[in-house]
DNA sequence: CACCAGGTCTCTC
DNA sequence: GAGAGACATGGT
């Protein structure tokens, strides 16, 4: 992958290891829908533009550093693909998402996003948020903002429920109030497992979540968020369904070291993609 | 009418 | 620690 910018244009112009669909559609964002040649992309109060053409993305942002960061660009994603494919197995779910990336973004954006995500279905994930974003985001002309913290930690359990969260509402009180009340997202200084367990202290945030946000608000390659899909993913590899998904979750962990996150979201896009009948592409056309 | 969706919490043993 | 049940909501 290579790229340039021109103004506040980030010109992808070689896209093997940039692929719109792949990234947006392997679980880690929700804020996105789909226009005329490409998508709306929106991250705490920002948005861009990604329009494709054949051989080349291009992304139209005000903010064009806080999107090559978000995006990832300035990582080989070819040397990562080499690695893990010097592991068994893994050859066809990386052909099959060979565009992923794995996107940097906002912290408190991922922990409110994940902790609605429990126990949920994708599309009702990304209705939720926005109905979030709707009645609390700074209004920033053609859409709305992420909610700050101080907003999200003003509201009453009633109101989110009113937007859909049910039993989620009280964790996201409880959660926005910790988060308001200081508590440290900083977790530089933490080893992987210490910084699981610091934010599995806030309300709604379990094993899977907390993975989940150190993955896709951290870019901490050593979290394997497991869930159904994963599951499969490790029966799959390794042809055991006996454990919990805590320790399958370990145990992926372990095997693909520092790329856990990376195979995690192969794997993600290839099982769930090859077992799904219904084939839900309501975003598409 | 059941069952499921990127699970977590709480209460048991 | 591991296991069982409750939990809102909307789709199939």
């Amino acid at each position: 992958m290579h790229y340039v910018i021109e103004n506040n244009r980030i010109i992808i112009t070689v896209t093997d290891d940039f692929n719109p669909q792949h990234i947006l559609d392997c679980g880690q964002v929700f804020r996105y829908h789909k226009i005329d040649a490409g998508y709306k992309i929106f991250s705490k109060n920002l948005f861009c533009i990604l329009i494709y053409e054949k051989n080349r993305v291009i992304i139209e942002t005000t903010d064009v550093n806080y999107f090559v960061t978000y995006f990832d660009l300035d990582r080989n994603y070819g040397d990562i693909k080499q690695h893990l494919l010097g592991y068994p197995k893994m050859a066809e779910p990386i052909k099959h998402g060979s565009g992923i990336r794995i996107l940097n973004q906002d912290r408190a954006e991922m922990i409110i996003s994940f902790i609605i995500s429990a126990n949920n279905n994708i599309p009702r994930i990304k209705s939720i948020i926005e109905r979030l974003c709707n009645a609390l985001g700074e209004d920033m002309g053609e859409y709305k903002a992420f909610p700050t913290i101080a907003v999200l930690a003003n509201q009453s359990e009633e109101f989110f429920r009113s937007i859909g969260a049910g039993y989620r509402a009280n964790y996201l009180v409880e959660t926005a109030r910790m988060l308001q009340n200081g508590f440290d997202l900083d977790c530089t200084n933490l080893s992987y497992s210490q910084a699981k367990k610091h934010l599995m202290q806030l309300k709604g945030i379990g094993n899977k979540v907390a993975d989940c946000i150190l993955l896709f608000g951290y870019h901490r390659q050593d979290a394997c968020p497991t869930d159904v899909w994963i599951e499969r993913a490790f029966v799959y590899l390794f042809g055991d369904s006996k454990l919990t998904r805590t320790a399958m979750s370990d145990k992926l962990s372990q095997y693909f070291k520092g790329f856990a996150g990376y195979a995690q979201q192969y794997l993600f896009y290839y099982i769930r993609e090859n077992s799904n009948q219904n084939n839900s592409k309501v975003e598409e056309e």
